[in-house]
DNA sequence: TATGAATGAGGGTTCATTCAT
DNA sequence: CATGAATGAACCCTCATTCAT
């Protein structure tokens, strides 16, 4: 029988329900009726609330540097942050709920799979930093100033586009994708 | 002898707990400790929690939107942006605990005081909205064309400004303000 | 107003509940609507199940130790035996819901509240060890040789005296206590 | 290939893992794990927890019960106290895991395996009983007078053996098995 | 103005049991 | 003969809220 993935299931109506009421107003009651399984399962598949939500934002954060690396390739220096910033965009709209998710726990600390997702963070913002990087050589500056561009820089233009994505999307989701865009890109 | 202002010290301890658990994850109970009174006192002050942590949020929004304003003063056009950049910067720095805390419920839209956050977010979105035409129209550009600077602009610009400064206090508290303003500004 | 002590109210309501189905099969639940209180009273009066436990043990203890003390107060070394046999099966008859607990957990070692009965357990055994020497010296032997009367002499006593308490009144109610204390005391 | 009898395979971990935690505390999980096989095993031989534990304590008293039988055998009236303790001892020594199970249930009414444990327990207390009347007889009382010793002497019996026993074991390994059975004859 | 004992709904988690394979 | 994914009732515990003082 062509069985489906309970795990998925699990991950996906965790998402979907985090997104409304955030990680701890999530109850694992409402996911597991959102996913269609026994409250039981969601224990037999995860060892805990937080094993759930770290894998969660694993996959999360997974999605997203495989959406900025495929952008990437075979796109020359100098239009790599609009690439990657159309892409990141694209991925954050193809799952809004995530990003919500994502905004709002990126900075928690305190959290079990903190760990975990620190370590995806900072591997987007390095992603996005490349960026800055190869369009500042491209722009004709030297190997040696690139390097002064930081994964701090890369986290701010992270937050730009989530700030943007988010305020978009929430609250002015008539905008197009590419305006939005030379919003972000243009302006400072 | 010198009365506290018991609200006052509630609403700190209620801004100091959460920044360690998140708003959900901060107890009445905690609170009451931290603050030094008993818990019922909590409910002779605040309606509720929703409306204790409403008044949290206005007030820390209200901060940064005074910041912002004091900023502005008498500086000319060209170099609004980084002034209002660095005053955001500085009230973030200053009140860390709050910056968590908004980054991570601004975006939620089921709070009790969502309308009252999304006010105060828009007003900080306009502000930095406002010192982007500003900034426009002084190197040469229409007053038209600035238009089409909007409140999204002003979204990414806090999103960035965010950004560094969490990935900045948080991972990297050896730079200077001063860097961490260059990143932002300069890179796109 | 003449209020109840709360703390007492819930101690009793485990006490009975735990006699019927173990301490791990007495549920808090149970034990609230015994003592007629919310559950969540049992929780504001004890920190755990496991600490409302080590109370019940305690007391129950304590309630023993002073019977026996009371029972030997101005006794003659010879009769030591038998008084304390006395008032240790008069204590446990009063109290059959406690004994049966006493006996089934005062060999468990992995309790959140082992210290506590450890402690308890000993001060029985040793009450009951010093009557044993008394009547040990007073049949004419030295001290010297009354001190070859240890604790595990104690704990044998009381487990006699538990055993055959636990007998009469579980199985053979219709006995008296003064055939009971015959039985335990003369045949070997 | 020597097949392993799997029933006995989980009896044997059934009772490793309930000296530890108890049998309330006993998960089948860790049974089977315990037992190195899957948990719908334990479910193929047993039909029930508790079935699986009527099994453990019926067991548990046979081995005691015979024990004792093999230990009385050729040995004279006056010899049979000291020499069916010994025996007991020595079972509850060799079997402490069993031994601690069988103090903590032997008086709980409420177990599925109730009745069960009872014939067991009283064949135990019956055949203590007789050694003691044995004994009485060799020393020159009437059978008449020597059956005013009852069960109820024999579970008095029993219970000094445990508890001195437990003693010995918990908290006084040093001690020899003679000297715990000199504590335990010849004290009262 | 302030207190803290009491509440009860709802939280995360465990676990004996079932059943399709 | 054996497995292990799935279940759901019941568990211990937390916490926002109330109210008599």
């Amino acid at each position: 029988m062509a069985r489906v993935n309970t795990k998925q299931l699990i991950v996906d109506a965790a998402v979907a329900v985090a997104a409304q009421h955030g990680i701890s107003g999530a109850s694992m009651d409402q996911i597991a009726e959102t996913a269609g399984v026994a409250k039981g399962s969601l224990y037999y598949n995860f060892a805990s609330k937080d094993a759930l939500f770290a894998e969660v934002m694993r996959r999360g954060f997974e999605r997203l540097s495989a959406a900025i690396d495929s952008a990437r390739e075979g796109v020359p220096g100098e239009g790599a942050p609009r690439i990657v910033a159309a892409a990141t965009l694209e991925a954050l709209r193809n799952n809004i709920d995530l990003a919500k998710l994502m905004a709002a726990e990126v900075f928690r600390t305190d959290r079990a799979w903190a760990e975990t997702m620190n370590e995806a963070r900072s591997s987007v913002a390095t992603r996005l930093r490349d960026a800055l990087r190869d369009a500042h050589v491209a722009a004709g500056n030297s190997e040696q100033s690139a390097e002064r561009i930081t994964e701090t820089a890369g986290a701010a233009f992270f937050g730009a586009l989530a700030g943007a994505c988010l305020d978009w999307l929430l609250f002015r989701p008539e905008l197009s994708l590419e305006h939005v865009l030379d919003e972000v890109l243009t302006t400072w």
